[in-house]
Parts: structure tokens; C-alpha cells; sequence
DNA sequence: GGGAGACGAGGCGAGCTCTGGTCGGGCGGC
DNA sequence: GCCGCCCGACCAGAGCTCGCCTCGTCTCCC
């Protein structure tokens, strides 16, 4: 999972970089607001924990312009405010933001938070995804190619539905490793590979050329038609 | 589609109104119970979006009251409620009360409720809830599968009238938690396993595959055949 | 041009972890 | 007291991961 963090109290910023990473996930900063727009649209994350008050642009125009990005998945957006004046916190979740969190606050908090959004069931957001014949429905966790009912376990469901995602896109097994599977993975196992695998076999249509191709030294792909 | 929205902070709910606005709905709001009620009534809404804790005439009064209102259509009753109040959220379904939502709460969640509620054609509003061959009488407090009348005490009764009310979701152990459960109740406790569990057993007919399915990994899912 | 080695990917099966199911005891409210 | 509810403990099984082997391709060397 890739989190931006983002403050102007560089220090503070680091320290719970820190202990993101130490948590497994992949974690970059940033220290103002341009800077953190910037990387936001250019990298593409899963969270963003943003500090509301920032000089020149502040976080909350920062979430705007990043709900105003036409992200395939919106990066959930945690913000941190200093007070917890009303006007703060209900203007940041007005700006598009999913949850906040009063400074100054104990550090498991924030990670419990962090899960908590990353868990949080895409349901929300978004009905089905669809790509070629294949339909993912997230809130009934079920699959389908064509008609046919796809039974998938937790792993390979969250695989296909990040390729779904992406459709098109070649992804490389380091993506899909931070993407999809959670904290600790081993950067040296072979799981990508093996639930690929699976998948692969799962979605396969008689002898035609199989859904998730693969592109050597690259990656993955998942072919949109 | 009208909607009000009811809270005694002004903010919130100008914040809520204005978000709710920006996705095409026609909003109200109201500050006060009796305002609120007089508005329901006279107006008529799809939906409100109704506070608990108000000084005065609470969410769960107006709530009571919106209900014995012989409304053509009853509108929507979505409930707001604190996370660190003493609100008994079963006890605010029994109010009428469609959906609940824990402060404080990402705007697109409202969204989404929201648009689940208006979409759904049964509610816990009528009288009997119908999923399958499982019907549901809230007001009665009775449930029967088939011709059989089905034992249940409050909790397994209130578990079941959640899972009928979002047919063929997946809903996790921790979304039940939050919503059949209050809010003192331990993160970690295993106490939904325990009454899926019973629940089920319940439910059962001959040795058919059971009514509620486990999503290992996700949740539980109240099978809508 | 042919063969061997290296490298990347796929497949298979075993072990382990972790989730979920069940049972029984104890606590608290009516 | 009784009943419903919660909790701890134990058990079973599914799913995830890993190691090892195979297969195919590319490259380098003879």
C-alpha cells in the first residue's frame, strides 16, 4: 500500500513516515501543499494523511484538487488538524476528505485509522466494475465472466479487482505486491506469481488467449477486450 | 429526490446540505426536532438525515413521530448518531430508523448510504421485510421461514433484520458490529460469530445450503434466493 | 548453426497460519 | 432464578505461502 504524507513540520513528517514503513507500507512525503499535489497525481496512493493548516496551499485545497483528479481509484484521504474547531473538521470532510484526526494524537490511532480506510469496502464508492466480459461487484464480493459465477477467495478477488482497475496497464509483481497484498510481504516471494496463477486459470474461457497476459521482465497485464 | 437534513450544529448540517446539493438532491434543513417534524410533515422528503442527540425533541421522537404519520410514502429515516453517545442504535431501529451512521463519518459513506436507501424498493419502513422465503415483521417482532415462525431473541432478531435489509451484500463482522451492536462493544470480541452462528441454525430448513453464506475473509452474506 | 547455460515464469504439493465454528461457563438484567 | 448475552478455549478447514521442479526462451560460446 503507497501513502503520502504530508507536513510542514518536517519532523513530524518523518516520524510517522517512519513508523508507516515500519508498519510495511511504502511511504513518501512531502512538506507543502504543491508538493504534495503534485506527487499525489503523478504517483498515485492509497492514502494520503494531509495536514490541514500548511502555508501557501493549505490541505484542504489540496484534497480539492485531488477529488477534482480523474484518479482511476480516489486515494482515501486522512486528514490531521490542529484544532478540532467544528469549522475544520466539518469543512475537511466537505472537501472530500473520509475521516479525520485531532493533533496531537497517539500514533496507534493513526495506523488504526490508516487500516481502517484502507479495509474499507469500495462498495462505497463504486457499484461494479466492469472490463470485456468480466463484472466485479464489490459490495457482494462476487465475479463473473460472462455468465459464469467466478469463485475467488479474498486474495485472488482483491487481485482481480485491482487489475480491473487498471485495465490495459501493465503491472510489474513490485506494484502488484504493494497494491495488494498488505504490510510485511517478503519482497523475494513468489505469491504474486502463484495467485496469478490461479486467477489466470480461474478466468480462462476454453482454449482463447487468457485474460491476464504476461509481458516478460514486466509484468501483468489484463487485456481490455 | 427531496432530502432534510436535521442537526442542531448548524455547520454540520449546512456542510452535509451543501454536499448532498452538489450530487443533484433538493435539500432542507432543519435545527430543532419540532422544526424537523413540521418540515417532514408538510413537505414530504425521500429522505432525512436525522441527528439523535438534539436538545428538545430528539431524533428518535421525531422519528416516532414521522412514522405514525400517514405518509402516502414514508420517507427514508437515516440516523446520525455520536460515537461516544449512549445512543442504543437497536433500540433507534425499533424507532422506525433505516440505516444508521456513526459520527463522525465520511461524506461519500453518506452518500452512498443515501443512495442505497432511495434505491431500495423494501424497506424496514414496511411492515414486512421479505427476503426469499424469510419474512420479517418488525413491528410484530416476528419472524418466520416459510410457514415456520422462528424463535429469536433481540439480537439474533435485530442481526437478522440487518442482513435483510442489505440482501446479497457481504457485510463484514465489523460493519454488523458497528451496526447491530452498540457502540461499547469490544473490537475483538467474537460475539458476531457466535450469534451468525445461532442465527443460522435457526434459519436452517432440512439440510438446503444455509440462508446466510460465509465470505471467508470478508463477511457473511444473506443469500437474496 | 548448434548446444549449453542462464534466467524468468508456471505448476504442483506440503506445511503452516489464520479465520471461522462450536461448546461451555459465567455474568448481568429482568 | 432464569434467560439472554458475552467471552475464552479449542477445533477444523480453507487459504496462503514457500520450495522445488519443469518449461520455454534468450544469449553466449564453441
Amino acid at each position: 500500500m503507497r501513502v503520502l504524507v504530508v507536513d510542514d513540520e518536517v519532523e513530524l513528517a518523518e516520524a510517522v513516515a517512519r513508523g508507516l514503513r515500519r508498519e510495511g507500507y511504502a511511504v513518501d512525503v512531502a512538506n507543502d501543499g504543491a508538493d504534495a499535489l503534485e506527487k499525489a497525481i503523478f504517483n498515485g496512493y492509497d492514502l494520503i494523511c494531509l495536514d490541514i493548516t500548511m502555508p501557501g496551499m493549505d490541505g484542504r485545497e489540496v484534497c480539492r484538487s485531488v477529488r477534482q483528479h480523474p484518479f482511476d481509484t480516489q486515494p482515501r484521504i486522512l486528514m490531521l488538524t490542529a484544532r478540532d474547531g467544528i469549522d475544520d473538521r466539518v469543512g475537511g470532510l466537505d472537501d472530500g476528505a473520509d475521516d479525520y484526526l485531532v493533533k496531537p494524537f497517539a500514533f496507534p490511532e493513526l495506523l488504526a485509522r490508516a487500516r481502517s480506510l484502507l479495509r474499507r469496502d469500495t462498495s462505497v464508492t463504486s457499484a461494479v466494475l466492469a472490463v470485456g466480459d468480466i463484472e466485479l461487484d464489490a459490495a457482494r464480493h462476487q465475479a463473473r465472466r460472462g455468465d459464469r459465477l467466478l469463485e475467488l477467495t479474498a486474495k485472488e478477488f482483491a487481485l482481480l479487482r485491482f487489475f480491473m482497475s487498471r485495465p490495459g496497464e501493465v503491472l510489474s509483481q513490485e506494484t502488484l505486491l504493494e497494491h495488494v497484498w498488505d504490510e510485511h510481504a517478503d519482497p523475494f516471494t513468489n505469491t504474486v506469481r502463484v495467485t496469478v496463477g490461479t486467477l489466470r486459470r480461474k478466468l480462462q474461457v476454453g482454449n482463447e488467449a487468457p485474460a491476464i497476459e504476461t509481458v516478460i521482465g514486466r509484468g501483468y497485464r489484463l487485456n481490455e477486450s
